[in-house]
DNA sequence: TGGTAGAGGCTTTTT
DNA sequence: GCCTCTACCA
């Protein structure tokens, strides 16, 4: 061991309170992780420590993490610090490590080994099928989202159908119950999960056999947890399921950084954690190995303004750094321009573009920074809105996927049975329906058997389907994920679909294609390379999940996205009454308490260079409305601020038009004159701005011959917009055609 | 049964 | 402002 140790100490390094928590091995242990307090270290040295020092096996050890991306990096560092064997250690997500248990308690679970994991698309779908099966009151049917939310929350508190039945006050509440019952009937029927039940029924399991329960209670003597103020009680009683017996409970997170309360997360089992564990260590980890002194100062101040907290001050060793920029702009389109603007000026002050990071409390207001974006000619990825496993087209392949997969699935099996057009219209589905209702059989095996009551023509249709799905029933028996997903694609002609039904079908080709290809890249790395595998994985990855921090690319992401990354430098868009705090959320002390930590978890990721961002009018559903700077900008600090927060707003209030910095600034700095800045702010239409210090951006005229330094030479085709809004769209020689911003396209005019 | 146009809802955040 | 659903007609 003398030996190991060598090789590596997974002490070195550690502050004195780090130590302790990786040390503290027997018994409940809560940490108290401030941001950026190297608890990510903590957690992976602890496992090292368990594995190297207490001769702990793999196998006896669970950490649960929030995201797939998180649970990889951890295994990736370990493998690093005590490699082998690592195949055996669970770490991963509530949601994945609930599918591993429950694919091997098969029967337990009310549903067979085989069962579909449906997604938020598919509960709804199924909310749906059931409201129009149902005559439902027109007040229950209005909303199907509602319900469904509804329906989860109720499945994450462990409220059941009937608890709700008899509690219900109203009409309204008794039918919702009874159709949050027939949506629990429903997903048995088609031999599905949703995402809730991936927790929910490990915890039945423990429930109804504690030889179920003991056996894992047994073999996980250790039990890990991060972004433990992120649990919600479904999770808490897994939790709780798997570690009452040994009480070797590990817990690691931060009160200050409890956002996802609306999924059912309860501070609270932080906040009461030594109470329900009776003997738990607390540690606390305050000192803070990211930000410079300036950005936590600011943090803690806004933070400090919440009353439902534990209480902790950050600090550092670190410099006191520069202060915090303001950006004020007159609307989203100004912000956009001005946050591009800055991003400029990092990285001509250094900072390389993958450390930079775009933050909002909305997708919807990637909108407008996307528009610029496009524009200029710098690379960024953006992290969520449209899910790509949620367009439609992709949903389409997968839902033959899950059919084939999963035979009971009518959710997905009405999805595709008239996808491509085959004439198999709804009238004949509805029919399919009752009928196996009526026969209590599944609407498939009709398809399968010939289904004698139609007749006619949907006769002859139905017949071709089932010839076609047998033909890929047979195919998907014999072969791996990537080729069945071609074969469906193929044998449905569904490219051809696209061709002929949907305007913008390059883009849905190429999705289709990017599908193909993920199977394909599944396969290449996975063990498993079913059909099914895939299905689980396609399933439980989330957007974070695939970004790439190494990309060298500018990331926009939400602020519920950023949770647990850190950047060199970070802008926080949109600081605005009604955004951040969100609309939803103003009338609501708690509520206004968990956006203050939103954007607290926000200030924190950055390392160096922190930006707040504002904007005097937005559009919102098409409506435009007046920003007033966010309340949580006033709790900032003036001492933390380049600006005075006074000065800006005054600046901007006249909404005479977008503020803009200037070039030669340090990075850090905006404008230092606002008086002068108001000046630009009236010329700011005749003459634009010119990235950096470069001057005026060339002039534009259609039918004049250009060169891009990436895309080569081209003719201007289009010139729109005036100033620094003039947009240039140019057809390049290569034969692409393009859009750009005048004021900040790396190109020129050639003669 | 399929295509189209208009209405209506949505947007807070996601495993 | 955009997307999805519904109603109605061919």
């Amino acid at each position: 061991m003398a030996d190991a140790t060598m090789q590596h100490d997974p002490l070195a390094g550690l502050n004195e309170r780090q130590r302790e928590a990786v040390t503290a091995i027997d018994g409940p242990v809560l940490v108290i992780a401030g941001a950026g307090s190297g608890k990510t270290r903590v957690l992976t040295e602890r496992i090292a420590h368990l594995l190297r020092d207490h001769g702990v096996a793999p196998w006896e050890i669970l950490a649960f993490t929030f995201t797939n991306k998180a649970a990889r990096e951890m295994k990736a560092r370990l493998e690093r610090s005590c490699p082998g064997a690592l195949e055996a250690l669970w770490v991963g997500t509530f949601h994945a490590t609930g599918v591993r248990i429950l694919r091997r308690h098969g029967g337990a679970s009310g549903v067979g080994r085989d069962f579909s994991i449906y997604d938020a698309d598919d509960s709804l779908g199924v909310v749906k099928q059931i409201l129009s099966d149902h005559v439902m009151d027109a007040q229950v049917a209005r909303s199907p989202r509602a319900l469904r939310d509804r329906i989860s929350r109720y499945k994450n508190d462990l409220v059941t159908p009937e608890q709700v039945l008899e509690s219900a006050r109203n009409r309204i509440d008794e039918k919702i119950a009874l159709l949050y019952r027939e949506y629990e009937r429903t997903l048995r029927r088609n031999n599905a999960l949703d995402f809730d039940d991936l927790i929910a029924r490990v915890v039945e399991l423990f429930a109804t056999s504690d030889e179920a329960r003991a056996a894992y209670a047994r073999r996980f003597h250790y039990i890990l947890v991060d972004e433990f103020q992120d649990t919600n009680p479904i999770q808490m009683a897994m939790i709780d399921g798997l570690s009452s017996h040994h009480r070797n409970l590990f817990v690691v997170g931060d009160d200050d950084q409890s956002i996802y309360s609306w999924r059912g997360a309860r501070v609270r089992h932080i906040l009461e954690f030594e109470d329900l564990y009776a003997g738990t260590r607390v540690i606390r980890l305050e000192q803070n190995y990211r930000s410079t002194q300036t950005i936590l100062d600011a943090a803690n101040q806004v933070i400090a303004h919440n009353v439902g907290r534990k209480g902790k001050n950050l600090w550092t060793d670190g410099e006191r750094g520069e202060r915090i920029g303001l950006i004020a702009s007159m609307d989203e389109e100004g912000e956009a321009v001005n946050v591009l603007q800055v991003v400029r000026e990092l990285v001509e002050g250094g900072v390389k573009l993958r450390d930079i990071a775009v933050l909002y409390r909305t997708n919807a207001q990637s909108r407008s920074l996307e528009d610029v974006l496009k524009m200029g000619s710098l690379p960024y990825q953006i992290v969520g809105g449209v899910r790509f496993y949620e367009r439609t087209e992709v949903r389409d392949v997968l839902a033959y996927c899950k059919v084939l997969v999963n035979p009971a699935d009518s959710v997905n099996l009405r999805r595709i049975i008239n996808v491509p057009r085959r004439g198999i219209g709804k009238a004949t589905a509805e029919r399919l329906e009752a009928l196996a209702a009526e026969k209590g059989t599944t609407v498939i095996d009709l398809v399968r058997a010939g289904a004698p009551e139609i007749t006619g023509a949907a006769a002859t249709r139905l017949a071709e389907f089932a010839r076609l799905y047998a033909e890929l029933e047979r195919f998907a028996a014999q072969h791996v994920a990537p080729q069945v997903v071609e074969r469906i694609v193929e044998a449905t002609a569904y490219m051809r679909h696209l061709k002929e039904h949907t305007a913008d079908h390059e883009s849905r080709v190429e999705n289709v294609e990017e599908f193909i290809s993920a199977a394909h890249a599944f396969a290449e790395s996975a063990e498993d390379k079913s059909l099914r595998a895939f299905l689980e994985e396609v399933a439980l990855v989330a957007d974070i999940d695939a970004v790439d921090l190494e990309s060298g690319q500018l990331t926009l992401m939400t602020l519920h996205n950023a949770k647990g990354l850190e950047f060199d430098a970070v802008i926080v868009t949109g600081l605005e009454e009604g955004l951040l705090p969100h609309y939803n959320s103003i009338d609501d002390a708690e509520a206004v308490e968990e956006e203050r930590r939103l954007f607290y978890v926000g200030m924190t990721r950055a390392r160096e260079h922190l930006y707040l961002s504002w904007a005097n009018m937005r559009r919102r559903l098409g409506q435009i409305e007046g920003g007033i700077p966010s309340r949580f900008l006033h709790e900032v600090p003036d001492a933390c601020l380049a600006h005075p927060l006074g000065s800006m707003v005054r600046a901007t209030s006249g909404g005479r038009g977008m503020l803009d910095f200037g070039g030669d600034e340090p990075a850090a700095q905006v404008h230092p004159d606002y008086e002068s800045m108001s000046q630009e702010v009236g010329a700011a239409g005749a003459t634009p701005r010119a990235a950096g210090a470069s001057g005026t951006a060339p002039s534009y005229r259609v039918g004049m011959r250009i060169r891009h330094r990436s895309y080569g030479g081209g003719v201007v085709r289009r010139v729109e917009g005036s100033g620094e809004h003039t947009r240039v769209t140019v057809i390049f020689d290569s034969g692409g055609e393009r859009k750009f911003l005048a004021q900040f396209a790396p190109m020129r005019p050639t003669r």
